[in-house]
RNA sequence: AGGGGAGUGGCUCAACGGUAGAGCAGCGGUCUCCAAAACCGCCGGUUGCGUGUUCGAAUCGCGUCUCCCCUG
């Protein structure tokens, strides 16, 4: 008998934060350190043909660590959380199962969160049809008209929600046709695995000159000419692996839509909106240790001794 | 040098006699199957400078500085 009273499933290291903030490289460190290897939470890494925009690591980068969930899906198909949790858990458990110390690495805090905590997400997959049906109703009728008929099937849900939040008011009324109401849901908060996470924490101003030299970067390693090949093949801004940061836009400027220095100043804008919003979101992170600058492999270092 | 136009929050612009509005940027936040997505909120100007007219000026006059265009 003498199960342990723990019901946490093993210990798992997350390294996370914004863009260019250097999670890869500190990632593949510590995995190193560890003699682990690295699980991608990364909303756009999971697509192959996306490399450059994405700043993929090289193979080289590697460091001869093995990366998963990179490249598991074609730039046409649709993927999501769900999608992501099934792929990333059995790989979690894996590594666990093996006596390692899996470390999950990258800025998607939403897919994080997937494989940390058991979340029902309404327990029903996307529903396209009643999403188009409602997102059609928007357009003829209004978000306010949307917004009402939630407030009439699930009021509880309709008031944490902002009429506008759209894609959030289609998503609980999409969950309300699939016969539960999203706020029925009550998922158990606390995490599934015991972990530990970090995020290299730089001023604003540093880190936003860090996504300038690196969108410059992107584009001297040839994005447009990534783009143009995706394209090629049939991807367009409907996929959503185009409408991606530095996709969506070399996408306008080929399409002719703006200038490409008009181009690459939205694709900088971007990224920082965008960084912004995951620490605004990893903030949420209980115990999440945000670290100051420093020599990657001392942090690596530090952060193996502490686990 | 002469003629014309413009100077308003970090940027682009609105208000054209009644004590200045917006978009963008910036900052904060939400987030349970599109999350590199979507959404919400907040801060910020006394209007180049000086002077005059007026009960009252960003708005009118004069002077001055700066920028742009045209002519030479």
């Amino acid at each position: 008998m003498a199960e342990t009273k723990t019901n946490k499933k093993g210990k798992i290291l997350i390294i996370c934060g914004a863009t260019a903030s250097g999670k890869s490289q500190l990632a593949v460190r510590c995995a190193s350190l560890l003699n682990s290897e690295i699980i991608s939470a990364d909303a756009l890494d999971v697509y192959r043909g996306l490399n450059i925009g994405t700043a993929k690591p090289t193979a080289d980068e590697m460091h001869g660590v093995k990366h998963h969930l990179f490249d598991v899906v074609d730039a046409d198909k649709t993927f999501s959380v769900g999608d992501y949790k099934e792929l990333a858990r059995p790989i979690v458990d894996n590594l666990i199962e093996k006596g390692e110390i899996p470390v999950i690495c990258g800025g998607t805090g939403f897919y994080i969160n997937s494989v940390l905590y058991d979340f029902s997400y309404g327990n029903s997959a996307a529903n396209l049809a009643a999403r188009e049906k409602y997102m059609r109703l928007a357009e003829e009728q209004g978000n306010n008209a949307v917004f009402e008929i939630l407030q009439s099937v699930d009021s509880e849900t309709a008031e944490k929600l902002h009429p506008n939040d759209l894609k959030r008011v289609v998503r609980a009324l999409e969950i309300y046709e699939s016969g539960t109401k999203k706020s029925d849901i009550k998922d158990d908060k606390t995490p599934v695995y015991d972990y530990a996470a970090y995020a290299i924490d730089y001023d604003r101003d540093e880190l936003y000159a860090r996504i300038d030299a690196r969108v410059d970067k992107m584009i001297e390693s040839g994005l447009i000419g990534e783009v143009e090949g995706l394209i090629k093949s049939g991807i367009t801004v409907k996929n959503q692996s185009l409408q991606g940061i530095g996709y969506k836009e070399i996408y306008a400027y080929l399409n002719g839509d703006c200038t490409l220095t008009d181009a690459i100043a939205a694709i900088k804008l971007n990224t920082r909106h965008y960084a912004k919003r995951q620490i605004t979101f990893f903030k949420k992170l209980q115990g999440l240790v945000w670290l100051k600058p420093d020599n990657l492999d001392a942090l690596a270092q530090r952060i193996v001794n502490n686990l």
